[in-house]
DNA sequence: TGTAAATATATCCCTTGGAATATAAATTTA
DNA sequence: TAAATTTATATTCCAAGGGATATATTTACA
């Protein structure tokens, strides 16, 4: 099943609206090829997408900072967060200035969790049918629509 | 927050990785809206594509075929159809000849409330900033990344 | 014919999403 | 400075979604 349109069977009022579905389509797909691989790791897309920012960061940073750097919502990061230090993943530390805050950090075991993913990572890019600029200029045609 | 690329704010290893989070982004972006939109209707999203693949099919189809036409998956259907059930929006029709088959087809109830959704769906066009050309672009796009 | 394989649907468990509320601390303002 | 407002995170509840597995029925085939 290669083309969307074939996919849903049906056919569409308008562009606009099959190129909605099919965004919904693919981001599907990309969600399930994202889980299936990150199973073997017992961690979810959105775990990895943490430990990524956190790694990223170099240091602790926020709850807040986190949110704003994720790429889905994440309601409930404080959830999220505790599986991670269920498994020693990040570590939750106070913040000295600002009792409010905590700030979290990534853990060595959560440093060698990514070490051990980075070089499989290769099989999450799901786009090696499309070439840089094909690429971008999707990416534009996306930050078009949502502007 | 308009293009992608400043809103988690951090630089890309490639335009490949980029497009993408930025597919998942928008994908979550469009649900986020629809969610909205449908809430006024006691519906998820999920739910109004049943009633719609049923109204499109003019009578009673399988589950199975159902699953097929739908934009996302859905394993399980039995609990999404209880719940359009329960509000008597379809119903199901024991099949003869292979019983281990269900009919699921739209009711009086459903097909009224597809009706009065009808008028505000233009609501739902999250598209138009892109014109026709740009939509079926973004469409071929998808369409072969996924190949 | 009898047993294995395939098919259609249902059930179960666990994660996630979203909203509402709580708690605590910091900041503003009167 | 005391009270009100805002901010940061946590907690709780409920509904929805995904995956694995179970159950029932039918089909295929030895």
């Amino acid at each position: 099943m290669s083309s969307f349109s074939e996919a849903i069977n049906s056919s569409f009022k308008d562009n606009r609206v099959k190129a909605m579905l099919n965004i919904l389509y693919t981001a599907n797909w990309i969600s399930s090829h994202q889980n299936e691989f990150f199973k073997q790791f017992g961690l979810s897309p959105q775990q990895y997408n943490i430990l990524r920012i956190l790694r990223g960061a170099k240091e602790p940073i926020k709850v807040q900072t986190i949110k704003e750097r994720m790429v889905e919502r994440a309601p409930n990061l404080t959830r999220l967060t505790d599986k991670l230090c269920d498994k020693s993943l990040i570590e939750r530390i106070p913040f000295e200035g600002d009792r409010r805050v905590v700030l979290i950090g990534i853990t060595k075991q959560g440093l060698e969790l990514l070490e051990k993913i980075d070089p499989q990572s290769p099989q999450l890019n799901l786009l090696k049918n499309l070439n840089e600029e094909e690429a971008n200029q999707l990416s534009d045609l996306l930050d078009k629509m949502r502007d």
